[in-house]
DNA sequence: CGAATACTTAAGCATATGCCTAAGCATGCC
DNA sequence: GGCATGCTTAGGCATATGCTTAAGTATTCG
């Protein structure tokens, strides 16, 4: 609903495979070359490129080539439109038992137990 | 690498999807019942419930059936996870650059440039 | 009882995803 | 130049995902 579902999508289907986290995770702690990315990774080169891909296009991340080196960083901002949504979300049932919440405050005295 | 990898994979591929985001946030709001949560959606029913079914394995959602209706509602703990994860690559970032502001800031003043 | 309601189950299908290997470029170094 | 390094491109393949229709099974109600 919200314009930004296809962002949204690309967002969390990128965090949604735990090699592309373990990426996120280790470039949080620095930049690093595509190389430097796959060698923990128990998996081929091109299958570690095709991940960061995926990380590029959700905005998680930025890379540039220099010489024939291409380095990776996290892009800052991005984490934001994730975590903003689930604070919605949170924002939202908490809402809800707010308003629960003040209607038994509101109707316990009347009576008893509201069953 | 944390030990609820597998929990992270099914929350994030379970927001992946904007159909089941649709889905939470109507659940947000309040219980539904499977129809009343498929309602809106633009699929038949069984997709409706193929989708629910990923989201109660990632254990956002739970859901109760009494009588011949499934009432289905947000498990408000579950986005904790996912906002954690969130929550700490932020903080690894955060204090790679604050490491490197105080390095920058300790090497500034004392003469020429880092190497 | 019999029909409507509210799911459930099963099977199938089209496309997407995650990986691979094998070649292909550039760039940097001797 | 010639060779290693670092990435890129291309093709293919196995499995997963998102949907469908059709045919169940339980409840509830007149």
């Amino acid at each position: 609903m919200p314009k930004h579902a296809a962002a949204l999508n690309r967002m969390f289907t990128a965090l949604a495979d735990p090699t592309r986290r373990a990426m996120v995770e280790r470039l949080a702690r620095g930049p690093a070359s595509v190389s430097e990315l796959a060698r923990p990774l128990p998996m081929s080169l091109p299958a570690v490129v095709q991940h960061l891909q995926v990380l590029e296009e959700s905005g998680l991340v930025a890379s540039e080539k220099v010489g024939r080196v291409r380095t990776c960083r996290i892009e800052p901002g991005a984490l934001g439109v994730a975590q903003d949504w689930l604070a919605q979300q949170h924002a939202h049932w908490t809402a809800r038992f707010d308003r629960l919440d003040a209607y038994l405050t509101e109707t316990k005295d009347d009576d008893d137990t509201p069953q």
